[in-house]
DNA sequence: GCCAACGTTGGC
DNA sequence: GCCAACGTTGGC
């Protein structure tokens, strides 16, 4: 069972969506490096959600992953915000998966705050200049950052 | 295959 | 809204 962290934009899709909704789909990522590594996902992952473009941006909360990666139709949808010209039925190099609420953390657990703890020099999101919206997550990491987050 | 120009991300 | 950093595009 692997780790992940997903970012979104909590103005298009937030921790507070996914728990009302409960269940929601993954998709919209179109960056390879982002796409490698979401088809390295499986039923059962867990991930954190980070919130990304907001004040503060942080850690929101965590959900799973509940399918394996299928390809994401919205990038041949032209009314899509996602909408990639250069995808078709037969090209459509982009995945998606399904996710479920897990928890809600009792407060943002905010960038700062990440930047503050010990044993997280590795990970992508808080390297110089890093734009990835999908990284995994050692399981030493996701510990320090679950035991913070949760505190 | 190089690299300048352009577009996007995302913190600030 | 700014802009640094990065990814992508496309001419050569």
């Amino acid at each position: 069972m692997a780790y992940w962290l997903l970012k979104s934009e909590p103005d298009a899709f937030s921790i507070d969506d996914l728990q009302r909704l409960q269940q929601g789909v993954w998709d919209g990522v179109r960056n390879y490096q982002a796409r490698n590594f979401m088809r390295d996902m499986q039923p059962g992952d867990s991930f954190l959600f980070y919130h990304s473009s907001c004040q503060p941006p942080g850690l929101a909360g965590i959900g799973r992953i509940t399918s394996a990666p299928y390809p994401d139709r919205t990038a041949l949808d032209p009314n899509n915000p996602y909408h990639d010209a250069r995808a078709s039925e037969d090209r459509l190099p982009w995945v998606a998966v399904d996710v479920a609420f897990e928890e809600k953390f009792p407060r943002l657990f905010s960038l700062d705050q990440l930047r503050a703890l010990a044993g997280l020099e590795g990970l992508a999101l808080l390297q110089r200049g890093s734009r990835l919206s999908v990284m995994p997550v050692e399981p030493e990491q996701w510990q320090i950052m679950l035991a913070a987050a949760r505190s």
